[in-house]
DNA sequence: CCCGCTCCCCAAAACGTTTTGGCAGTCCGA
DNA sequence: TCGGACTGCCAAAACGTTTTGGGGAGCGGG
């Protein structure tokens, strides 16, 4: 049982392979009638257009390409894994593929060069930029829509989907400030990153807009993927002085850090303050629900369908833009907002 | 600067297109000075042979679809990720693609229709399958190329990759008796996958082979995905009497259980026998790394790994065949390995 | 009666490859 | 000298669509 093609279709209905692509696509200049019957024979022969004569003639092949590094084992990170069921979840609602691969770091480039010129993709998603990426110079001077999840400044050469790094790691220093811890550790993620980075611009711009001296925050950092960084470097933390507040890159790092400084016999909500970014993992279990944690909210489930969302509108030819995900502030009990009123983001 | 194609390569040289084809593709009619002309001028424009009209012509598209349901948010899944890392890895290696889909369960079977009579892909990879799975059935009768992650009873209907899952459970419980326990729990995964089925009968036949009664094991299970319910079921296994031992269907189950264990006061490797499937995991940290559980150690990545390289065995016509993922036994100190001598397999 | 317009429909070209079948020339053995 | 085998190349068909550029029939208005 050969599959059955357009000129199946167009022999059982006497009709020219014209018409039944034409019916088939949704042309006003074939008639209802016809149509119906066009649509009524597609179904009762089991008609599917062939994809690679569509992609051919047409060169758009609906689907975008997300090309993985593989050797920070980044699949394991549950943030990747948050952002990959919202790529997914949208990519299927907008009827686009999903190819894709993982490839060592020399042979990054090679994989976008040969997606780029093979045809077979129309669009590409840029994960964990670093500064100066080059798949971001490449995949601009190549002209070829992409999305890229995070952005470097305030521009517009490229379409991004980000968070509020810098305003929300600027207002909770602000916050903790404000509610009268003189010293604490940022716990930042790993700073080949740009999110790390401007993070970590955003936490001393505050203390220095504020007058505090630098050593007002103990920085530390983890490196990808962030197994446990969070538990041992809250300990090394522990062994500074007077440090009454703990802001963390990530809430998952906030959690481990949590059962460190239970272990040290600290209790947060009331010895100390536990602040981080929560990108709503799910199935994550907070310890008393984090109710004694502050928490600067924003999906990036959410963040992973806006990423494919916006590269395909670049494939339909729109312009490009950029997209912020909202962030929310969920403050632990008796902590004081006042130091983030303009500043916060609504869903 | 339109793209470059064969025909401007074949202009370019002064040769037909169809030298160009057959000096790029390795065919021994082609003169070895031409065919270095034609190399050299191929890198020389860039040119990249377009995939859409290669795969229209020769109807293969090196790419392999999975196909996910979205309903219980597999993703999360560490199991699901340490998979895929294989998965990505083998394709990367044999230069296929993989084209991934989350689907919802009522369209599940949509999705597979598409992908098989679409062109778009040549294969594929069926994950989690169910007793009596139509996606198999489907894919069986549509006569096209895929393998199973687990398989139903010892078949050779399908090709397919697994591990011993009834071998290693059956030796587990004769481990656990062999070492004087009365009574222990089982702490399954969901039930509604192979998987679990064929763990729950090894047991139970195990424990019939020895003579035993039936409530020796105190049979508890999770349900996808199984976050905490290490912890929770082992806590109601606490509430029964008697109970010395704590089998696990997964690693991830065991280092939750463990803690439940830990909490109660009860002391791994001395108060209580810890045995669990061990799927290696990455970056999952094991208390006193696994020293006092006993584990059947298996490589998700690797099967992951050999589901792709089976699919494409089949893509490229050889024939069909299963993999046995192979499993190593790592017993805790003091275990008595007596009952399970002929029975383990080696990497 | 003719012109123009609308409504349906179609033939042919195009997309960029691979593959089929063949064709000159050269060489060698009979 | 002839036939056959081998070498190196090519024209054309094929893959299954979409798109271009009509074209005929029917009808109303001048």
């Amino acid at each position: 049982m050969r599959k059955v093609t357009i000129k199946d279709l167009a022999a059982e209905l006497g009709l020219s392979i014209t018409t039944i692509s034409r019916a088939l696509n949704g042309y006003s200049d074939v008639g209802e009638e016809t149509r119906k019957r066009v649509v009524e024979a597609a179904r009762r022969l089991g008609y599917t257009p062939n994809r690679n004569a569509q992609r051919l003639v047409t060169k758009r092949s609906h689907s975008i390409a997300w090309v993985q590094s593989d050797d920070d084992n980044k699949f394991v990170d549950p943030h990747f894994v948050e952002v990959m069921a919202g790529v997914l979840r949208e990519a299927r609602l907008s009827h686009y593929d999903i190819v894709m691969t993982s490839e060592t770091p020399e042979r990054q480039m090679a994989a976008y060069e040969r997606y780029v010129s093979d045809g077979s993709v129309d669009g590409f998603i840029v994960d964990l930029p670093q500064p100066g990426d080059p798949r971001i110079d490449f995949l601009l001077d190549a002209g070829v829509p992409f999305v890229v999840h995070g952005r470097e400044g305030s521009q517009d050469r490229y379409g991004w989907v980000d968070v509020d790094n810098y305003g929300n790691f600027y207002n909770l220093t602000r916050l903790i400030v404000s509610n009268g811890h003189k010293r604490f550790a940022f716990i930042n993620g790993d700073e080949r990153f740009l999110y790390a980075l401007t993070r970590r611009r955003a936490v001393e711009d505050a203390l220095r807009d504020l007058d505090l001296p630098h050593d007002t925050c103990l920085y530390l950092r983890g490196s990808h993927p962030m197994f446990e960084a969070g538990y041992q470097l809250t300990e090394l933390a522990l062994g500074e002085p007077d440090i009454t507040a703990f802001l963390y890159s990530s809430v998952l790092l906030a959690v481990e850090g949590h059962s460190a400084l239970g272990r040290a016999g600290r209790e947060p909500g009331r010895d100390v303050m536990i602040a981080a970014m929560n990108d709503e993992l799910q199935y994550l279990h907070l310890p008393n629900d984090g109710e004694n944690m502050t928490f600067v909210r924003s999906s990036l489930r959410a963040a992973g369908r806006a990423l494919v969302a916006e590269v395909i509108r670049q494939c339909e030819r729109k312009k490009r833009s950029g997209t912020l995900i909202p962030s929310l502030f969920d403050l632990a009990e008796g902590v004081d907002p006042a130091a983030i009123g303009d500043k916060v983001l609504f869903a």
